[in-house]
DNA sequence: GCCGCATGGTTTTATGATGCAACCACACAA
DNA sequence: TTGTGTGGTTGCATCATAAAACCATGCGGC
């Protein structure tokens, strides 16, 4: 099988998202459908994909159950892709993503728009991970540990 | 052209960081070398694909400065495949893409590994976008603001 | 009631990327 | 010098991608 190697049975997180997420272009569409867009044709002006493309990677996220279709909306006889809680959940890779970009982008002035808090309009924290009781974390104050055996609740 | 659309030029830092991450592979190489492998066969072994496909990503990788070749290490004659700060810099979004996963995942007792505090052996904490007041920030709550002008710094 | 145009797709077709397998090059050991 | 392991590159079949053409539906004008 050439298959583009599906990471579905894979059991590492990172493939199993990467699985759903898709490509580039699902990416972007998410960020467009953040950012309010909900129709075919909105996302195909603003991204300038090919309509079979769209069509395809639409198609997928609803499939992964990151966009789901809604019937109408504003009276046409077409549908509307919105995001489901699942899809709005994947806005923290975004930032990650776009964080990234402004602070490692070899041609940063390139960059166009900076993300924002609303209320002061200053630009958002970088992210942070930390442990339970609030500890700042580096990478190397981590580790995975094999996932505790599920606790069958049927099970007597 | 066919070429699978670059985003080279594109002013969004979320297709930029994309298109020098690239794809599936390029993440779970990343994924790997935070883990500590740097070796072409140790990344061939666990990833399990095919080298002529690795060569090529490593390349990329390397020519978007997320990783550095290093002449050698252990005496043999041959290359390491080191992260750089650039390459690090992307660990937290394999964290989001992971706690996406953990959040989200309709099999998540496919998951095999959890990401744990080192020093506690607990769960780190979910990603939190948080504005430059250390108040929590939902999406809804941040806007995208044009860049500010550059200011020149050789401009008289 | 039919013309024209906009929206929302699907089909067609070429090219390019993917991945398996085979091959090459080098180092080192027997 | 032959063998074996590492670190790749090359060849080639196949699949996925994307541009463009095509189809279908809805709607306004007339």
């Amino acid at each position: 099988m050439v298959k583009r190697t599906s990471f579905e049975g894979d059991s590492c997180p990172i493939a199993r998202s990467l699985e759903a997420l898709g490509d580039w272009w699902s990416f972007l569409i998410i960020r467009e459908a953040l950012f309010g867009l909900r129709r075919f044709g909105e996302f195909q002006n603003k991204l300038g994909l090919a309509k079979n493309i769209l069509s395809v990677r639409l198609r997928s996220l609803v499939d992964h159950g990151i966009l789901a279709t809604a019937p109408a909306s504003d009276g046409s006889a077409y549908q509307e892709y919105v995001l489901t809680p699942k899809g709005r959940g994947t806005f923290p890779i975004l930032v990650a993503l776009r964080q990234w970009s402004e602070e490692f982008d070899d041609a940063p002035e390139e960059i166009a728009t900076i993300l924002v808090d609303r209320a002061k309009g200053r630009p958002v924290k970088k992210l942070e991970m930390r442990a339970e009781d609030g500890r700042l974390l580096s990478p190397a104050d981590t580790m995975l540990k094999p996932r505790p055996a599920p606790r069958r609740r049927s099970a007597h």
